[in-house]
DNA sequence: TTGCTCCTCACGTCACGTGAGGTGGC
DNA sequence: TTGCTCCTCACGTCACGTGAGGTGGC
């Protein structure tokens, strides 16, 4: 839970994408057999740095990405082509939910740049949005 | 490809809505069992419409979802509930990609206005959007 | 009547996780 | 040396598709 990204206090990457786990304390994190975790590299489904003697080393973000893995494998059921078709379409979700971000405050400064520049003030409606995708183990109590 | 969509020659609903197969037609035009077709409809994958005798009758639209579960399923090894997640998913990212374009268009149309405002004023309304869309996987653990 | 529909149950196949077994490097 | 790592192979469990079996309505 702690550090959860970008504490780089001293220039060096983020501590969430050092590699310093082996396999046998990933799997522990995670919860894992450590066996499942060489699985779910073969499947493609994480890829975690090695060091010069070929060893695995995993990263904060690995152990999350593993997390992220067991909830939908034992939570929702799906197997590991599932996962991994998920994972690339949840990033593909976010890239163009910031991209939408970014578009929505630039329209918000074209607006407000209209309105200064004619000095009127008639407001827009605020379209609400659909509610979201939420997920079957998600529903119910939080965390 | 013909008849996609809103052909309503006639105040009649969209062909592709319409339910007219039998479940023995269906599953010979998706390529599958009769009750392959039965499973997906119990495990939530698609819901055909019923006759007032509770048969199922599959529109246009639902083989054409048959078909997507098909290669799902058979070319990329998904299992049953990846697929449904998948197409949830799917749906969500093209309701993003929409969105995006009618912000990307009302830049457009709030730049152009500017301009001519200098000019004269003869504006629409600007209907600023307010996104908080927040997907729950990527909530924060906790605050 | 026939030929469809509805349903449930059973079985074969396969994906996946676990574990054993044997190897090599720090 | 020990205790890890690497790998492959085998097995138990489960999801899924197929089929059989029995029912009912048009």
């Amino acid at each position: 839970m702690a550090d959860r990204h970008t504490r780089r206090n001293d220039g060096r990457r983020s501590s969430d994408d050092r590699a310093v786990y082996v396999i046998s304390v990933a799997a522990e994190l995670a919860g894992m057999h450590p066996q499942t975790l060489r699985i779910y590299e073969r499947k493609g489904l994480l890829a975690p740095q090695r060091t010069a003697g070929n060893s695995r080393r995993y990263s904060e973000r690995d152990i999350e990405r593993l997390r992220a893995i067991q909830e939908l494998t034992q939570k929702a059921g799906i197997n590991l082509a599932g996962v991994k078709l998920i994972m690339q379409m949840q990033e593909r979700l976010e890239e163009m939910q910031r991209r939408a971000q970014r578009l929505e405050q630039e329209l918000t400064y074209a607006a407000v740049r209209t309105r200064s520049e004619r000095d009127r003030s008639e407001g827009g409606q605020i379209v609400p949005l659909r509610s979201v995708v939420v997920f079957p183990w998600e529903r119910g109590s939080e965390a």
